[in-house]
DNA sequence: TTTTGAGTTGTTCGA
DNA sequence: GTCGAACAACTCAAA
């Protein structure tokens, strides 16, 4: 029988894997391939790192069954003829993706290689419902989230596939280059060795932190999944992101918890359908990446400096104050940022520092190990307000304010802001080990005074909003 | 077609 | 200290 090529992208696991079951049941050899082409190349710091670090994984994973990862560099459909040239394989197997370039890419692929007689096909996986899936009663797609979580908490999600016990290897191997020739992680530079110290890296380890979460903090994630310096969250988007992990193993563990009575299950069955309806949106709007969603704000007074003194500061965790610097030294230290710390940083950025949300977007996808396109653009726009279901434009986060409800014990300040502190945990001094030293920080600085307070930066963007002359 | 109620995550002010 | 109202006007979803 002829080779299957499983294409492995976002999806870096071998269970709950719709794809590779397909390619397994066929009955012939498997050959498992990962591309790095143009779509890898552009990718940010972090998140391009990370990818390496889970596709290192997969090889593992792959290797303990027997068989390799193949990895090639190029252009997908060249290097996947090629190998279809060098292999005698006639299909090709993949995971579907919904950013509208993997799309464009995928289609004209699978038009390639159906001209050319061979079978390609795409599969489901990476969400729990398609976005063609989920309608309104007269045939739109959803804008409003609670609507669309309605419509969808009752439905069933499929049984988990299994792991195959056996993928079945080709005679002989296609040639593979070197997973450290690509040196995804060179970006990185001094962060490096410190975000590898935060990550959570692999199928492996995903699903046992799944099972950690569901049997510890889900119970009271109801509460403490708002409270930054309680370790309340699932952390489970960085595996999300790469498919190390998928919504299905969430979403079944968190219903089980749900039938058991536990209060927090509710809530983070929500919040995996947050991700779904970010994605269900950028497969609607695809320009969501890079255009306000409500074209209204597109005359909004914003400003685009990304060399600005003020942008510096928040990216720098140098605002002054506290609950944001705190966040954006977390974000530069650990790859990720707690979801208050997200909403309360996108905030400021956009109404105090009156900056575009499309800068701090990108910030985010040069930082984050869990970078996930959907969530990361449907966040800053609907904390800019541009966006679907966005926060009126008078929720307006005080991060002194927020100080008080999210972090009166200063557990959150005290991990990540070094200055004034007589002996700073460790977390703290590491922001000013992993930054650039060009940013000539030092935690034996004085804490600075804030650039733009609560209250100034509150007034002043409500001003812009209200003579509604932009 | 029209109407109605609701809309993730907040803050401030005044009683 | 606590609590409810106000903060625009609009869009969305469903009846």
């Amino acid at each position: 029988m002829s080779p299957t090529i499983m294409w492995f992208r976002r999806d870096l696991r071998l269970q709950d894997h719709a794809a590779l079951t397909a390619a397994v049941a066929k009955g012939g050899p498997v050959i498992a391939v990962f591309i790095f082409d143009e779509l890898v190349k552009s990718l940010g710091a972090a998140p391009k790192w990370r990818l390496g670090a889970g596709v290192a994984a997969l090889q593992l994973a792959l290797e303990a069954k027997s068989t390799r990862l193949i990895l090639r560099r190029g252009p997908a459909l060249s290097v996947l003829r090629a190998l279809v040239a060098e292999t005698g394989a006639d299909a090709v197997y993949w995971q579907r993706a919904y950013d509208p370039k993997s799309q464009l890419r995928d289609t004209e692929i699978k038009e390639a290689m159906v001209a050319n007689g061979l079978e390609a096909k795409s599969f489901k996986g990476h969400l729990l419902f398609e976005p063609w899936t989920v309608q309104t009663k007269v045939g739109g797609f959803f804008k409003v989230y609670t609507p669309l979580w309605n419509s969808v908490r009752n439905r069933d999600v499929p049984d988990l596939l299994v792991e195959p016990a056996k993928i079945p290897p080709p005679d002989s191997f296609p040639i593979s280059e070197n997973l450290e020739d690509w040196q995804l992680g060179h970006q990185m530079q001094r962060g490096r060795k410190i975000v590898s110290q935060y990550a959570r890296v692999g199928a492996a380890r995903a699903q046992a932190r799944l099972d950690e979460f569901t049997q510890g903090s889900l119970q009271n994630y109801n509460i403490n999944r708002d409270i930054p310096g309680e370790d309340g969250t699932s952390k489970l988007a960085e595996n999300l992101s790469l498919g190390e992990i998928t919504p299905a193993q969430c979403w079944h563990a968190g219903r089980a918890e749900l039938d058991r009575g536990n209060a927090g299950a509710e809530v983070f069955l929500k919040e995996i359908v947050w991700r779904e309806f970010a994605y269900h949106l950028l497969h609607h709007t695809p320009d969501i990446l890079v255009k306000n969603w409500k074209p209204a704000w597109d005359s909004f007074p914003w400003s685009e400096d990304e060399s600005s003194s003020n942008f510096f500061a928040w990216k720098s965790g140098g605002t002054g104050l506290e609950f944001v610097d705190a966040a954006m030294r977390e974000l530069y230290v650990t790859g990720t940022m707690h979801n208050r710390g997200r909403m309360i940083v996108a905030s400021y950025l956009t109404k105090h520092l009156m900056t575009h949300w499309r800068l701090g977007q990108a910030w985010f996808g040069q930082c984050l190990i869990d970078w996930d396109p959907a969530s990361n653009a449907m966040g800053w726009q609907w904390a800019a307000g541009s966006g679907p279901d966005a926060a009126p434009y008078f929720r307006v986060f005080n991060p002194e304010t927020q100080i008080e409800k999210f972090d009166s014990d200063r557990r959150y300040r005290r991990s990540w802001i070094a200055e004034g502190q007589q002996n700073p945990p460790l977390s703290a001094l590491q922001f000013f080990d992993a930054i650039p030293a060009s940013w000539s920080l030092s935690h034996k600085n004085n804490y600075p005074k804030p650039i733009v307070s609560a209250k100034e930066g509150r007034e002043k963007a409500l001003s812009y909003y209200k003579n509604r002359d932009f």
